[in-house]
DNA sequence: ACTTGCTTCCAAAACGTTTTGGATCAGAAT
DNA sequence: ATTCTGATCCAAAACGTTTTGGAAGCAAGT
């Protein structure tokens, strides 16, 4: 398939050897216990002498030997993140979102990210081979599903990892989630307050656990308000690029009495709008729309100012606090649970009172999902 | 910023030491060169012990350490991609299908991609120190620019590094590109050949090379047509997604006599549509829309069938022989470049009869840019 | 004078591999 | 009988760190 190979040559090649810790110790006339200590901030080094190993080091440019290190120490600093190849989820602009907060914690932490696809099939066996041979010290886990057989696995082998999303389980390993739960009961609420009697849900791809406590938080709202459950009109997007917001919003359009629109992810809201606008509805006037926002980097908001009501948490914000736990829990064996703050935003005319939980309704902090019976 | 920190429990921590090389050697009362010997398949190690050993090393499920490998070897086995943290260039969906390859061949390859981010400061620093401390073995370099201060310092220091996109001297270093000259010579001639007298080019980021080859074969193509600069109308789009195309489509569409439209990326191109169509014009009648298409995964062309006449190319394939070009420099010091082929893919009622190009004309695999006079 | 304690340094072992330079032995060639 | 040739194995060194368990020197306390 890669064809066309054209031009071929040599390359310098100068084997230079690089400067090592003993370098340093036959150029200062020192043992390469007392460089070794000097440079790792051990006490028992003089001040002057610490000076000129710290001197020498920058003159010679010495960087220390980090596959010597890890052979000795058995920690690599470096974190894994196993995406699987099957399915297509990191093509989802979300996924670039978490990276980038990631990279940000894991570079000013002085981590490294190793990046690895494996097929379905292997992927369990990836995760185990990939802190047995020495690679990494732990994982980050995104998009856990029902029962992922990931978190089983590593709980399991005892491996530090850190999931971007709770289930059953969450109260054993380290976890960095968003209030779906709560974020999606006050939204419903939001709708319902504002006086509309029928709205369409346009969630993401159920296969993945957010999208269904989302669901589950938007029925139970309606239950406890005591409204019928087809008061709203229930679609899924796989793909916020395969199945746009504007196709499912005209699919909503033409249900009889549908006036609100609750959407999964601001990129199917953007699409949304202009799908209504599109239809001559005007949002703030005869229709509301509502949705989560993930601050995408990239998305410009300021044109849809005040036409869309939404709840915004950064998943950027997310990404630190994923390699900030997982690092947490190399170094001090304690996993612990973050919980990222959502703020709401409410669009022109749209009253917020709902937003008041009325006492006796479930915690906005629901930690897990509630299994709801089919 | 990322408070709410929940509960914690003490983990397991069953310190189980791993199963080495020296365990399988007292194991089968073998020396642990023997060991090393037959796993590695060496030839003076008998084949009755070499079964022997695969079997007990399967058996305890033995897994070589990867950083004593490292350390004694020289080698590392993975490769480097350094993100610039300044621009938002990897919030680009483009960033994700070349990844998607690279991670795919790599993985065949069993090499391990190390993802970081860095300031633009620090960035040509990250490079030494990635491969001087052990941590890399190469680079893979996405989104050349001008001059572009990484592919000196990469050549100057004689890493081993591979480049996606070309410029002056990319007969001295491994490079895979798509034919950007080529394609938009023979697009913009598809263009004209069909009739129309005026057209937009709505381009990518001109800070990037590819960007500025594109436009320099635009203008190549009307030049070597007689024709004069103004046929095209020049736009820029510095993000698909935050100047999108029907913004500025609907621009060129205010423009007297524009009847066709070029656009550097599929997704300004489908963007673009939506605006032709809403102003009530219908390709392959009175208009005309001509892009590049990089295949993304996510995007889902049917619904545009016939619409957009394309040339169409893999960027996943792309990923693919960057890595297979940066292993071959490693393992065989020497640079090559690979051509990722084009094809083209005409509208309805589009004539194609523009693309024999006569002779005479820039040849298709121009290898690198012209510099235009400013 | 003798111990104690503190500061500053170091030799040697260890981490888990690969590689070098043989050693051993059987059978074939001389 | 001796040498040669493969075939099969191994001891030891090396890769570049960190860490352990002191040693040396000196001042202060007894």
């Amino acid at each position: 398939m890669t064809n066309g190979s054209t031009r071929s040559r040599k390359r310098a090649g100068a084997q230079n050897r690089n400067v090592t810790i003993k370098d340093l110790a036959t150029e200062l006339g020192l043992s390469i216990t007392t460089i070794s200590r000097a440079l790792n901030g051990y006490a028992d080094v003089g001040e002057k002498t610490r000076k000129k190993v710290v001197e020498a080091a920058r003159r010679l440019g010495y960087m220390p030997n980090r596959n010597a290190q890890r052979l000795v120490t058995r920690r690599t600093h470096s974190i894994g993140w196993i995406q699987s190849d099957g399915d297509n989820k990191y093509s989802d602009p979300h996924f670039i979102e978490v990276m980038t907060g990631v990279l940000r914690e894991a570079r000013s932490a002085h981590y490294d990210i190793l990046l690895t696809s494996e097929t379905p099939e292997r992927e369990i066996a990836a995760y185990e081979r990939y802190v047995r041979d020495g690679s990494v010290d732990g994982f980050i886990v995104d998009l856990p599903r029902p029962d992922d057989p990931r978190i089983s696995f590593l709980l399991e082998a005892g491996i530090p990892f850190v999931v971007h999303g709770r289930e059953a389980r969450s109260d054993r390993y380290g976890w960095v989630d968003v209030d779906n739960w709560g974020n999606f009961y006050q939204l419903t609420r939001l709708i319902i307050g504002n006086g509309h009697k029928r709205f369409a849900f346009i969630n993401g791809d159920e296969r993945f656990l957010y999208a269904q406590v989302r669901r589950e938080a938007v029925y139970a709202a309606l239950a406890d308000l005591g409204l019928p459950e087809d008061t709203v009109l229930y679609l899924e997007s796989t793909h916020p690029m395969v199945e746009a917001g504007d196709q499912l919003t005209e699919l909503a359009l033409a249900e009889p009495g549908v006036t609100a629109f609750a959407y999964s992810s601001i990129l199917l809201a953007t699409d949304g709008l202009r799908a209504v606008t599109w239809a001559g509805r005007v949002p703030g006037r005869d229709v509301m729309l509502a949705s989560m926002n993930d601050e995408l980097q990239y998305l410009n908001l300021a044109p849809f100012e005040g036409q869309i009501t939404y709840v915004r948490s950064s998943l950027r914000e997310a990404g630190r606090a994923l390699v900030a736990e997982v690092i947490r829990q190399c170094e001090r064996k304690t996993v612990t649970g973050t919980l990222i703050p959502s703020v709401f935003n409410l669009g022109d005319g749209v009253e917020g009172e709902a937003l008041a939980a009325p006492p006796g309704q479930p915690p906005l902090t629901e930690p897990a999902r509630r299994p709801r019976t089919k």
